[in-house]
DNA sequence: ATAGGGTTAG
């Protein structure tokens, strides 16, 4: 009995505020009815004949059938008949409730027409939680943080209490820390932070802006989450290159029971991409099967291959892939380029070109670094010199990076010296270090020193320019410039980075550095290694003790060249695999020429597949050469 | 009617 007079009720209201029309009484009740069926049959002419008729008539529906008839629009992506509903919604002075409005601003949103939401937003008479959220996320979702942020503000000098949705929409917008960190104590202050929804949106904004240990607080906070929240956690720790807490927090996902889906591998790939992990990987690749289609996670497992030297599993899976974007098809380009694959990766732009997606800023790179690769520098000059004409791209660093990176392999020393002067934008300190790397490539001491004083300039604590110097000044016996390279060593505290190399071997990885007898079979592997060197001296190898143009310590004596780390993983790799199995080493420095020299014996003697992965480039040994040609 | 997580280079 009181429901029904309480619907009474609300009904008058809603006629003493809209019906101007004696004939809305009647009607009302049978053209909502006729106007909800036509949208739940999502019969969109149908419906929106109806709504004509209706208009000629001067009678309206409920608010309930206009947003069945939005959703209708929208189902079919129908911008114009959206417009009409609004045109129909506001015609002859009928008021829509702020509900409704709410509801025509969100259609705007979906169909991408900020511009009409905001006109819309700005004309309403009341606003509610709800048209400020929809408004914050439409501008956070379209990257216009400065204005989410001003919305956020103005919504609370307007009074309006900003709920989880508002929260976790505005968290995507906090550029600056000073900002998160406003935003995240107003959501303590009204309690809002164990929602799932807030917890992620905060985990990802302080992970974007670098705050790892902040991500990591509001994660351990959680006494309930959701696999969201794992995700986002997993994500930061694998996008900043912490691969083992990454893995670490996938093993604890899964002891506590959630389901990990495309979002949470793609992560772990990118884990195993940047620890090398190969047969982790691998394992991983397994359970990506279950989404066969989804291109972000294929791509994420293309990649993984490529960086872990398996150009075999990328190619297939490259091939296999259905959908393929610019992303895939960068990822595959720059990933044969860099394992050495020079002529593929060209071939591949080529077709890429003809049936492909539009090649972007990263593509091109690839392509350059190809072209670098295989000392093509006529073409090289082609790509560079076209890709504003061709795709519309301006040659950023990076592209000037890698024609430096071809010219200095190719040993246009000069030509490099004139491109640094055409930049757009000032050197740094890897356009240096490219310059200084030709230089030591093809011997050339006093742009060499000039190049590491540019360096030395720009970071004052550059140990590889600052052992360069004294090197060379050492080897034309100015002991006075040595001395004085370094007492400023010194005097800042520069010292090098021990070498290191890492192996996996059965799901272990062992980690070697010069002179560290910690692992458990070095005396094992001592002995093989100066049985190889002893062979391989006597098949002529010399090691190489040039020093001059190489950032190597001082304490280059043949007996620490023995025992570089790179050597001494390469020995155990061959004592722990059989022949047919590759070799797969990485290590944080990159190789030195005696290691090199070593690693393409070695291969030839022993029938090995070696590769070694340093900082930036790829070394595959067969055969007695490596994919480098001899240049890094 | 409004909300969160994943891919290429450096």
């Amino acid at each position: 009995m009181k429901g029904v007079s309480k619907r009474l009720v609300l009904l008058r209201t809603t006629w003493s505020r809209s019906c101007s029309h004696v004939a809305f009484h009647h009607n009302v009740a049978s053209e909502t009815s006729s106007l909800l069926n036509h949208c739940y049959n999502r019969d969109l002419p149908k419906a929106m004949q109806t709504l004509d008729t209706m208009e000629k008539r001067g009678v309206w529906a409920d608010a309930i059938a206009y947003s069945e008839l939005i959703k209708c629009c929208l189902a079919h992506r129908a911008v114009r008949e959206g417009k009409r509903v609004h045109q129909h919604i506001f015609s002859n002075g009928y008021q829509p409730k702020t509900f409704l409005i709410n509801v025509l601003l969100n259609m705007y949103v979906k169909f991408n027409l900020l511009e009409e939401a905001h006109i819309l937003f700005d004309k309403m008479p009341e606003r509610n939680v709800v048209s400020w959220t929809t408004m914050i996320s439409a501008y956070s979702y379209a990257k216009l943080n400065d204005r989410a942020m001003r919305l956020l503000i103005f919504m609370l000098r307007d009074g309006v209490m900003p709920n989880m949705y508002t929260f976790s929409s505005v968290l995507r917008a906090c550029e600056r820390l000073c900002d998160l960190k406003q935003v995240h104590s107003s959501i303590l202050k009204v309690g809002l932070e164990s929602d799932v929804f807030v917890r992620s949106a905060l985990i990802d904004a302080y992970s974007k802006l670098g705050e790892l240990l902040e991500a990591v607080g509001v994660f351990r906070e959680m006494v309930t989450g959701d696999a969201v929240v794992w995700n986002s956690i997993i994500a930061a720790y694998a996008q900043h290159s912490d691969g083992d807490e990454a893995l670490e927090l996938y093993k604890c996902m899964r002891r506590a029971g959630f389901t990990t889906d495309q979002s949470t591998l793609t992560s772990v790939l990118r884990a195993c991409t940047s620890l090398s992990l190969l047969e982790l990987g691998r394992q991983i690749h397994v359970h990506v099967l279950k989404f066969e289609e989804d291109l972000i996670l294929n791509n994420a497992l293309l990649d993984m291959y490529c960086k872990c030297g398996s150009l075999e599993d990328a190619k297939f899976i490259f091939n296999r892939m259905a959908d393929k974007d610019v992303i895939s098809w960068s990822t595959m380009i720059s990933g044969l380029a860099q394992n050495g694959f020079s002529m593929e990766a060209l071939n591949l732009f080529d077709s890429m070109k003809v049936s492909g997606p539009r090649p972007n800023y990263i593509t091109i790179l690839g392509v350059l670094f190809a072209c670098s690769h295989a000392g093509l520098v006529n073409e090289g000059w082609h790509h560079f010199r076209s890709m504003k004409n061709l795709y519309g791209i301006d040659p950023g660093r990076e592209h000037y990076g890698c024609m430096l990176d071809l010219l200095g392999r190719a040993g246009k020393l000069d030509e490099m010296v004139a491109l640094i002067r055409e930049m757009n934008c000032e050197p740094d300190v890897v356009t240096w270090r490219t310059l200084l790397d030709a230089c030591r490539a093809h011997r050339n001491v006093d742009l060499a020193t000039y190049a590491a004083k540019e360096i030395i300039k720009l970071d004052r604590q550059d140990t590889g320019a600052y052992v360069l110097l004294s090197n060379i000044y050492a080897n034309s016996k100015m002991w006075d410039d040595v001395a004085e390279v370094r007492r400023t060593m010194n005097a800042r505290g520069i010292r090098k980075e021990p070498g290191c190399s890492w192996i996996e071997v059965n799901n272990q990885i062992h980690a070697f550095v010069v002179g560290d007898k910690s692992h458990p079979q070095i005396d094992n592997i001592n002995r093989k290694l100066n049985q190889y060197i002893n062979r391989l001296t006597e098949a002529g190898y010399v090691p190489d003790k040039n020093f001059v143009l190489q950032d190597l310590e001082e304490e280059q004596s043949e007996c620490s060249l023995r025992h570089h780390s790179e050597k001494l993983a390469i020995v155990f790799g061959i004592i722990s695999f059989p022949r047919e199995k590759t070799i797969r080493i990485w290590k944080n420095l990159k190789i030195c020429g005696d290691c090199h020299i070593f690693a393409k014996l070695i291969a030839k003697l022993e029938q090995r597949h070696i590769v070694i992965r340093d900082p930036i480039r790829y070394h595959h040994f067969q055969d007695g050469v490596c994919s480098c040609g001899d240049y890094w």
